[in-house]
DNA sequence: TTTAAACTCTCTAGTCACTATAGAGTCAAG
DNA sequence: CTTGACTCTATAGTGACTAGAGAGTTTAAA
């Protein structure tokens, strides 16, 4: 199959999919006589597998070293739970930030009744005046 | 004073400083003799300013929007709160993608007890098979 | 007085994971 | 035989910085 349907197959765009060619995450197909990239079901299989990885989040070059991982059946397996762990860490810490940050945000937002002008705003005091901000 | 001065006192970095000035979030300043950008107490307030906003991860463009009506004080003060309130709704929804990042990120690590090798590995099975993860 | 260190200047390129475009070539149907 | 859909490569843009080169300026010590 060409670029076009590995696409619609996966959903993954066009572009996407020749990026990843370029960063080695997919490797270099075989061309068709017109010089068209040519796929076949292992592209699918293997494109899929990128993409359930992204949508964890994970970073191309954790990627890369999972699909690496994927290809040595006899490397021990902790290293993909180490990872895995790794960044699950790195979520849960970007969670509490957040949280943190939707706390600051809706104090602020409490604090003015939002009439009135800009000049007697209590959030743009707020902004301007501390770090903390008052309810 | 000049911009090392202004860094420190702000704890923004020199090129962040020199970034914004590009950016239009900082007017330009006047120089020295030596060509060397010169501060005054209003910039060190007006720099913590797009710091503290930076913090409650605003975009610039946003910040942008902020200093203006900051220096517009009969502007009416609703749009302040206007775009606080999106941006809270942005943020979350981030943390909804999260939570939900973390869960399936969980299930996957208990998949697999991490012992033996990548062949075996219920982690890089669950991330090539399906969607889903069995826990 | 010299000179060395510390600071500043502009400009450019790199980061990440794409997305969008230009301009050219290939292929299948009508 | 031409139109339209597809594909190719190469380049530039996104956001919010960060890092570096190479040059000029200022300040302190020798």
């Amino acid at each position: 199959m060409k670029i076009g349907e590995l696409s619609t197959l996966t959903g993954c765009s066009v572009q996407t999919i020749r990026y990843y060619e370029k960063e080695h995450l997919l490797p270099k197909t075989q061309r068709s006589e017109g010089n068209f990239r040519l796929y076949d079901d292992a592209s699918v299989e293997h494109l899929l597998f990128i993409k359930r990885c992204r949508s964890l989040d994970l970073s191309l070059s954790e990627i890369r070293q999972l699909l690496e991982l994927r290809y040595s059946p006899n490397a021990p397996c902790d290293e993909v739970s180490h990872m895995l762990s790794s960044h699950i860490n790195h979520v849960r810490a970007r969670i509490e930030e957040l949280i943190n940050l939707e706390d600051q945000l809706a104090s602020l937002l409490h604090s003015c009744p939002s009439q009135g002008t800009v000049k007697k705003c209590e959030i743009l005091k707020n902004l301007t005046a501390t770090q903390k901000i008052m309810s």
